[in-house]
DNA sequence: CATGAATGAGGCTTCATTCAT
DNA sequence: TATGAATGAAGCCTCATTCAT
């Protein structure tokens, strides 16, 4: 017993370490924004011994990228969202509340999304992390489509695929806009606009 | 007196000179890429004297814009193209043709497209460069959509600007997909969803 | 009294320990070469803890020297057979055959040997390790020298010491040759030459 | 003629800083040997802006190298002494005294040497730098063999090549020995050994 | 207008070693 | 004996920019 509890106690000791230099990470990152923040600064703030930061994580991009993937599982939590319509308008409701959860969010979120957009303009890492949290949702839509499909709701001459990566690209660009805080409409319209274009288009419907 | 026939001759070698660099540059930024590049680099491919290159620029985002801009000319000329479709069928047909013109550019134009892509995200006077790109697309669309309305061949609940701007997003995502030669779907594949999607929606009208 | 039994099971957890360090060194200085290795990448390689090792080693050289010894016994084994030949044909035979076991030996050993040159030029420790060694084989070559200047073989005003000690060089020269991989010429024939050299001379004698 | 002679002073001037920085480089190297030396106190002592010697010099070594060159030259000079001897004592004669140029040289500039010595066995580069000077004597040794063997007065069973590269180990080795001030012999007793075994060998002729 | 030698701030990273448990 | 988290000194190197000619 005595053996295994004492390096419980270190890791405890080594969680913490770990924890201040995300933390201090976050402070730093969050004032410096991505490009300006060097090592050095946060083991400054955290307090630690050079040598520590290197122990945990190889360099800034990994540190950063750690700090990044707690706020996506939010975001995947959103993806993960059942979607079974029955109807046309149920639907879009749907749609509706899933484009406003992940504007919402995003929002939240703004200071932290705003220093993810510089990362991933800077860091080919980070890049990379943001296209699988694109795919994860994009293939998320995807599989939403083909059930609406399948229910006999949706056209049957597109590849879910597509559209569900022209919808997710236009929800993301918005998402960038809102984040940045240089949107000139209401999220309320945004959401109104993205949600019927998507399900009924711009055009009137050829009478017959 | 003195200034008007030696000062012309000066002035060609200047122009020449300024050439050179922005030769040199291009070269040296398809080469090694927007970060990793250079002034240093750029002074050296063209040959010319270190402190010469800060004549003319300022730094190196200073002459990537430059170099950014022969090319957006080519985008704006798209973007001015007149829209004055008569027809559903027309307006379907003179935007699909739109879109494969800011596509099949941006294709053409792959190898500069990457290294912009990149410089918008690393620095914040490309990234605004670029989104005045933006802005003036998604004027003009915001203009043709006005027209449609008021020809009553769209739906006139929706803000022209919002819906512009939707629509330009999907389709500028596209193009960094086709730049990055990441999409798995053809040109015309892409075309038809987007202007589908854009135009009649993805789900069915309600009967009736 | 409880020093008796269970130390015992201590030494021996000890000396598996130890065993355990070597061990890794050796697979690590093998990979990555004497400079480009770490005390750190030992430890990890043996499974140990940062602390144990430096129970037992006092750096790098320490524990390196300590695995080149049980590499240096095969050596010393060589030169250590007896040289009592009878004639001059007897001696350039005899010669040539200690030549054979000392090259075969090098090459047989050769990745352990081309660390242990690269040490040699890095660590005095090592470098002083290695020069016991040559002289521990110029001492033997210098005494079977002065054996056959006993037995009338040898020239006689010339001093065994030194003797001994450009001749050594010359094979050691050759065996790093070899070792490194490095030398165009066959063993057979890199032993043919230096024993009648050595035994012989270049020159034809003086014809009285 | 203001165009062209104008440059010629700036050459002058970086010329001098180069100068500067290799007298501060021996300096530095002579007093601290090469593995302590680095670059910093070699700009300390040139008085030079730190970025300045990044300006001439890739690293430590290719400085040290360029110092080493300065050296090798005298020495290639003994290399490129002719030897054309007509008798087995002229012969004889003319090698002794080679033998007694190269070491007379490496002892006059001991200090250097032994920090190329050092420096052989720390960095590649300047090992490969020592390699090329080693592979220039051999060459030329075998030159003198062979003539030796054309003029009959050599054995002619025997490769060139292989005999020159024992007997410059032979040479080279004594010469560190030297160097270090390691040897417990004259310099003459050296020579004298060295060349009595190399033409005449060891061992008695045969009598018949 | 053109030059190019000189600068130096400042980031990155490694690794032997300690010491409390 | 064994552990392993924490340390921080120290070296490396780049590159934008200046300024005297």
């Amino acid at each position: 017993m005595s053996t295994k509890e004492p390096s419980t106690n270190r890791q405890q000791q080594a969680i913490q370490t770990k924890k201040k230099l995300l933390k201090a990470g976050r402070e730093v990152f969050l004032q410096s924004g991505f490009q300006k923040t060097t090592i050095s600064q946060i083991i400054k703030t955290a307090n630690t011994g050079y040598g520590t930061a290197y122990v945990y994580f190889k360099n800034k991009n990994d540190l950063f990228i750690e700090l990044m993937e707690e706020l996506m599982i939010k975001f995947y939590e959103i993806a993960e969202k059942p979607f079974e319509p029955t109807t046309r308008e149920n639907a879009h409701e749907m749609i509706a509340n899933q484009v406003n959860l992940f504007l919402s969010l995003a929002v939240k979120e703004r200071e932290m999304m705003q220093i993810v957009k510089e990362a991933i303009g800077v860091s080919e890492e980070v890049n990379q992390e943001w296209k699988n949290i694109q795919e994860r949702f994009i293939k998320r839509i995807a599989q939403d489509i083909h059930y609406a499909q399948s229910q006999n709701l949706a056209k049957q001459n597109l590849d879910p695929t597509l559209v569900a990566r022209g919808w997710f690209y236009s929800n993301e660009m918005f998402m960038w806009e809102l984040v940045d805080n240089e949107s000139h409409h209401s999220m309320d319209e945004i959401i109104r606009h993205l949600t019927i274009i998507y399900t009924s288009g711009l055009y009137f419907q050829n009478q017959f």
